[in-house]
DNA sequence: TTGACATGCAAGCAGCCACTTGCATATAGT
DNA sequence: ACTATATGCAAGTGGCTGCTTGCATGTCAA
């Protein structure tokens, strides 16, 4: 398992996690298109790629495959341990 | 206001964290011996405090003075922020 | 099969980040 | 004042990381 921190940590990868809230299942092409026009990021397709298997190694992202398209979804499970590490004091 | 999650990013920072919550209050050099003993790292103490600088940008930690020590209190307030960026589908 | 579409792999590079090192400042005790 | 204690500042360095580039693989439609 990758590390949830790091993941979090590139302001990019945030912004994938922000689309995929949007909506689920997107995939890769999608989410360049939605990034250049929502958040104004010019990244490659490449580097969104990366990206993602970063996030899919936090487990933050799931993926399933459909012929030669594969479908992004959000998992925010993992960000349960932040909360349960440092909880709210009351 | 710094990067919150580039804050996070850091195992160390993350060990920081971990050592004042379960003690708020702890000074520089309490925090060196601390993170030695109790979680085996071993960094210098103008390292903790750089780390120190960079959680206190993120607003995670906040210190008060009290003649020459420092005091340093966690503050989780702005890990809400991340719990309602990406809440869980309940 | 041919071509277009969607994704995957890998090397190279530039910028950033954590760490060290050395010195400086400030406070308290004697 | 002098010393020890506690922290602050700043330059330099090595390694990691995000990005690009180029090519490869796999899938679908005609």
């Amino acid at each position: 398992m990758g590390d949830l921190y790091k993941a979090l940590a590139d302001p990019t990868r945030r912004a994938i996690l922000d689309e995929l809230r949007q909506r689920d299942g997107q995939t890769l092409y999608e989410l360049c298109v939605r990034l250049i026009s929502n958040h104004g990021l010019g990244s490659t397709r490449q580097a969104i790629s990366q990206h993602l298997d970063v996030l899919e190694e936090a487990g933050l992202v799931r993926t399933r495959r459909q012929g030669r398209f594969k479908f992004h979804d959000l998992d925010t499970a993992p960000l349960r341990e932040i909360a349960d590490r440092w909880p709210s004091p009351e």
